[in-house]
DNA sequence: CTGAAAGCGCTAACAT
DNA sequence: ATGTTAGCGCTTTCAG
């Protein structure tokens, strides 16, 4: 055959010669089989007008019989688009990711877009790495929930036309479209609904500083306690890892210390589970307020601070697509609210100001 | 300039001209920044040997200075893969399938791979698009877990070489490599648990019966309760949708009936979640053995029979990831098994029995 | 209404 | 060690 024929000589490239995508049929064997022109197929498999309907037929029956399906990376190297967006996130198995992540699949479906997950497991690292790849495939845009706290590497990105939106914390560093849950203001209320409740040695156990929502949460307990006039212990405040071990220590340091705390707020959905175990344990009841919903919660009784996290993968979703679609103006800093959902563990009274 | 030249006179794009990915350079701008050849702007980027260091150098400077980011786009038409797999999965949100996904990720990401994400809501129409709109994008491989139970439209596909796993649920009408758990198995030691504990009259609420874990987990229970030569009353069965409303209706005609059951296997973990809510207002206690762990599940001391869906998805990116290497051979079925997990409402001993 | 030609940005194959 | 050329499969442009 012509298989050793240069290919010089050759318009076509022979049958035999496909090795690609697995010996996929391209618009060209279509239009071969068809006998029309490659444009003519172009025009049939995007829907565009002026192709006569017995033309589009022969055309259609060609690409049912070859089997073909557009090459979208063709496609997207010609129209630099691509119809996608990355979502760097911690853990898509942590329960409080998978909702927003799902949101913003829904609004980039909306916008005929597909979505890329990536998980940074909190390595900054990682965050970076995967930032990077996303935009190596040139995703449309990037919204990232940030591991690391300086993310100045994303501005030639930027620069260069990515849209990013940041969410649940704040982009390190550089100025960038943000939407973030009301952490400080969520702390306080739950703080102060402790203390309302008759408790004045409240302790904190939360994320690692490096985190931002988990300095903000310390920030709105520390406002609760110097709002209401009460000294906070040193002992009182435990921050770090959120493994369970980790946990389970600061908690039973604080409950079982010389100044025993008589409640506790829980800064996160981690933190509450472990927390939620540990004082099952202890004789005396601790009230506990814990920070983000969890499923079952209403069952176990335990008062939360809740998140909207769809709300949140919804509101930067959006955004990313209205900057997409043109948007222009300074980059806006967006804060949802929390909401206290009173359940039992956090309207505990402390002991002595029990019945 | 010679921005009105017609381009056959100029050999390079002069940079006003550039439109596409925002204005991003190219390595043909890499190359003329930093006096070298195309070809050799390309091997510093993918660190190909051949290139002395002071070469290398001033490649990377001009690369820094430009802000360059190789259009991954491009390389994937070229090179015909595209490093990147397809999950299709009913729900991102569910707590079920966020630790799956996760999982497929890390072997992804282990393979080099990224991972697009995308939720069929259990509509089969929708599984189809995104399945295809996967294909589309040359993904390399693709993990689906099934939402319709026809899945033919895959075959053009799977012959041009996607590599293709079926997860939870196997794939209809068509042969392929399929990972599930041991739906029946577990369904049927969960029953055979409450048998042992002294129920006769028991109930199971599932899924639709359209999707093949409920068909399976019913197959369970029908066989534990025949093992033990119990009858099986036709209001002790209930499938159907997962929706609050409808499972608690069902759990409530069968405490609330004629031959009230004393004890209930629920089939997935909305069931359970309803049912646990359900029982939490009946009079005498309910026994239940939940289908699926839940988080918090020990606290509540809730019986379940416990799928890993980390490898469920670990496993079937594995064999993706095999397939995808060359490995041929007959496709494959692979069952999981699960574990029964007791922790206190599938211990509890019918009201007959009580002390 | 239809098609030929150019070229998106990269890599493979082949010079030099 | 480095550069040149062709072409991945599609869309854009422009000519019939």
């Amino acid at each position: 055959m012509a298989d050793t024929a240069p290919s010089s000589l050759v318009s076509g490239r022979p049958a035999s010669a496909r090795r690609r995508y697995g010996n996929r049929p391209t618009m060209k064997d279509v239009a071969a089989r068809a006998g029309v022109g490659l444009k003519t197929v172009s025009r049939v498999v995007n829907g565009e007008p002026g192709v006569t309907p017995d033309t589009e037929r022969r055309v259609q029956e060609a690409i049912e019989a070859l089997g073909f399906r557009r090459n979208d990376s063709a496609r997207v190297l010609r129209k630099g688009r691509t119809a996608s967006i990355g979502l760097v996130l911690e853990d898509l198995a942590d329960p409080f990711y998978g909702p927003l992540s799902r949101a913003v699949e829904e609004v980039a479906r909306a916008h005929g877009a597909l979505l890329i997950n990536g998980s940074s497991a909190e390595d900054p690292e990682r965050e970076q790495e995967l930032a990077l790849a996303l935009c190596a495939r040139r995703v449309d845009g990037l919204i990232v929930i940030p591991a690391g706290d300086d993310h100045r590497y994303l501005e030639p990105e930027i620069r260069a036309g990515v849209a990013t939106v940041f969410v649940d914390r704040p982009a390190g560093r550089i100025d960038a479209d943000t939407v973030l849950s009301d952490s400080f203001g969520g702390a306080r209320d739950g703080v102060a609904h402790l203390i309302a409740h008759g408790h004045r040695r409240i302790g904190f156990v939360g994320d690692q500083p490096r985190i931002h929502t988990a300095v903000e949460r310390l920030r709105g307990y520390r406002a609760a306690m110097a709002d209401a006039g009460l000294p906070v212990a040193d002992a009182w405040v435990s921050l770090g890892s959120t493994a369970p071990e980790r946990v389970r220590a600061a908690v039973a340091g604080m409950v079982g210390g010389p100044e025993p705390v008589t409640a506790l707020l829980a800064g996160n959905n981690r933190v509450t589970v472990t927390a939620v175990r540990v004082l099952a344990e202890t004789r005396e009841p601790v009230a506990l307020v814990g920070f983000d919903d969890l499923d079952l919660a209403d069952l176990l009784g335990i008062t939360v601070i809740a998140q909207d996290a769809a709300a949140l993968g919804r509101t930067a979703a959006e955004r990313l697509f209205r900057r997409l679609d043109g948007a222009a103006g300074e980059p806006r800093r967006v804060t949802l609210p929390t909401r206290l959902i009173p359940r039992g563990t956090g309207e505990t009274p402390p002991p002595g100001l029990r019945k």
